[in-house]
RNA sequence: UCCGGCGUAGCUCAAUGGUAGAGCGGGUGACUGUUAAUCACUAGGUUGUAGGUUCGAGCCCUACCGCCGGAGCCA
């Protein structure tokens, strides 16, 4: 048996492959089949002169499963170069009234045919390019003198914040399904020094936006005698070691998802790093103002041109004869009223959007719009540090020069993607913790156990987390997050 | 929770308040190399639900339901 990836190997010899019918076109006496087999896709030409092989082609339905042999020819009509004599054709399953045709579908009708949907070519590509990187994001540990640890699923209590955690009756008390493993990690750190968990996470925040999932999937480090700036060391060496695995594996993935490389190739240690004190004076300076006009200008100047043109291609339509050229025309229409609807809605919020920059105020977190703001600017991944302490969870530590700060670190991916790392020092330091917990109005009953982690040889130490979903949509360049999982997990969406 | 957009055939979408349409997909047929093939014919509808305005509602108004994505919150 042979693979359809395999087939340049074999030119002008017999195969055997076995897979699934993705299309079908068909001349008088020619049928192609188009067979996928989860290695690749491949035309295979039944010509009239193969007799059965030929009547059983022709009865073929989109989706049905088989076995196919024939000769390996390449030939340039052939998508990929190559293609399959066929000899012969045998139906395994049929497949009735597949409801994945290969025309364009809408989100809701495809989500609700997920388990149909990654079938198709883009999504195998993405499911291809999220295993290349968890496989990365393992061995980038393993490499590194990093035991992954195990953290639990249940937990008794929130981490940070409480609210945002799903709840579920355990042996009728209530626990919350766990949305870090960091608490735990930290033990585990102390007793291997440098861990790492890997595992899926939950939130129950309502938010229903292309960044957001319900449940999501988070690499966490945590460090023994770690501070700050190695933490952002470790965080800068993983991301690249991350791009740099999926250029080398995914070149094919990327191509299919129409990804532009250069902006991955980019990026490199080290990243442009600002303090959040350096990144709000940034929002108020006139270069970013200067930016975010032109940009705005820039906008507007295409919203002018993406009118006119839709103009032309309506007046196209009306006039145009054939029913190909019917449709063609329609679906770029469409598309371009849908690009058009966006923009004009982000043009309406942008006199809002560059007063807030002015505007913001420091002490309050950055939101979505800073985010963007900011990692426009750099174009590149961007770390920002030391927040102030009133945003940020009871765990970290104070900066030592100003307490106001933390000693924390965010990533911000560039191109819009968001937060895609989020780590920071721990405060070690016992008297220092349970005054803050204190302070928070937080019960320290719970926290015993990890209270003692700074009764019993505490040092420096910390971790971060990554998003692996957020990472995988970055790197694909995907306008939304739920394609990067294969049943996501979000807001009124459950199944399948 | 708030704000905005959408809901018409299996799918993707059209339709000045005036007889509900096209393409795809399904079916039948034609075509010897197709590239989301093409061409001809054909079947397919309680326009999300319930009210209201009107001589007349897919279109206007109200409420509800569902979906989308933005804010808040976050990775």
């Amino acid at each position: 048996m042979t693979t359809i990836a395999q087939l340049s190997a074999y030119v002008g010899r017999p195969v055997a492959l076995r897979g699934w019918l993705y299309g079908k076109r068909s001349g008088g006496k020619v049928v192609f089949l188009l067979v996928r087999d989860g290695t690749g896709g491949c035309q295979c030409v039944v010509s009239a002169d193969a007799g059965a092989a030929f009547t059983a082609a022709q009865a073929l339905t989109q989706e049905s499963s088989l076995h196919i042999h024939g000769m390996v020819r390449a030939d340039e009509r052939a998508p990929g170069g190559y293609e399959l004599e066929v000899a012969g054709v045998t139906p395994v399953g049929d497949a009735v009234d597949y409801p994945i045709t290969r025309k364009p579908h809408g989100v809701d009708f495809l989500m609700n045919h997920r388990h149909l949907w990654l079938r198709t070519p883009r999504q195998a590509a993405i499911l291809r390019v999220r295993h290349v990187l968890i496989q990365a994001m393992r061995r980038f540990f393993d490499e590194r003198g990093f035991t992954l640890v195990d953290t639990p699923i249940l937990t008794p209590g929130a981490a940070e914040g409480a609210g945002t955690l799903f709840s579920v009756d355990y042996f009728e008390d209530e626990v919350y399904l766990a949305q870090t493993g960091q608490l735990y990690l930290e033990s585990a750190a102390m007793a291997l020094g440098r861990v790492y968990c890997f595992g899926p996470t939950f939130r129950a925040e309502k938010s229903k936006t292309r960044r957001h999932l319900a449940e999501f999937w988070m690499v966490e480090p945590e460090i023994a005698y770690a501070e700050l700036p190695d933490l952002v060391q470790w965080a800068e060496a993983f991301i690249v070691y991350l791009v740099e695995a999926a250029l080398t594996h995914c070149r094919p993935e990327l191509a299919l998802l129409e990804r532009d490389c250069t902006r991955l190739e980019a990026v490199k240690a080290p990243f442009p790093r600002v303090t959040y004190s350096e990144a709000v004076d940034l929002l108020h300076s006139d270069v970013i103002h200067e930016e975010l006009q032109q940009a705005w200008a820039a906008d507007r100047r295409q919203f002018e041109a993406w009118r006119a043109r839709l103009e032309t291609l309506e007046a196209e339509r009306a006039t145009a004869r054939k029913s190909w050229q019917q449709e063609k025309l329609d679906r770029a229409i469409h598309a371009l009223r849908e690009d058009i609807r966006t923009l004009e809605e982000s043009l309406r919020a942008r006199p809002h959007y560059i007063e807030a920059a002015r505007n913001f105020t420091w002490g309050t977190d950055l939101g979505g719009d800073e985010e963007t703001i900011l990692s426009r600017h750099f174009e590149r991944p961007l770390v920002i540090t030391e927040y102030p302490r009133a945003v940020k969870a009871f765990y970290m530590k104070p900066h030592p020069d100003d307490p106001r700060l933390v000693l924390n670190c965010d990533v911000l991916a560039p191109e819009g993607y968001g937060e895609i790392i989020g780590g920071s020092q721990r405060e070690e330091d016992l008297d220092a913790l349970v005054s803050r917990m204190q302070q928070e109005g937080m019960d320290l009953a719970p926290y015993e156990w990890y209270l003692d982690l700074r009764r019993y040889g505490t040092v420096p130490h910390g971790g971060f987390g990554l998003g692996v979903e957020r990472t995988v949509a970055w790197i694909c360049g995907l306008r939304h997050i739920r394609e990067t999982i294969p049943f996501p997990r979000m807001m009124g969406r459950m199944t399948p």
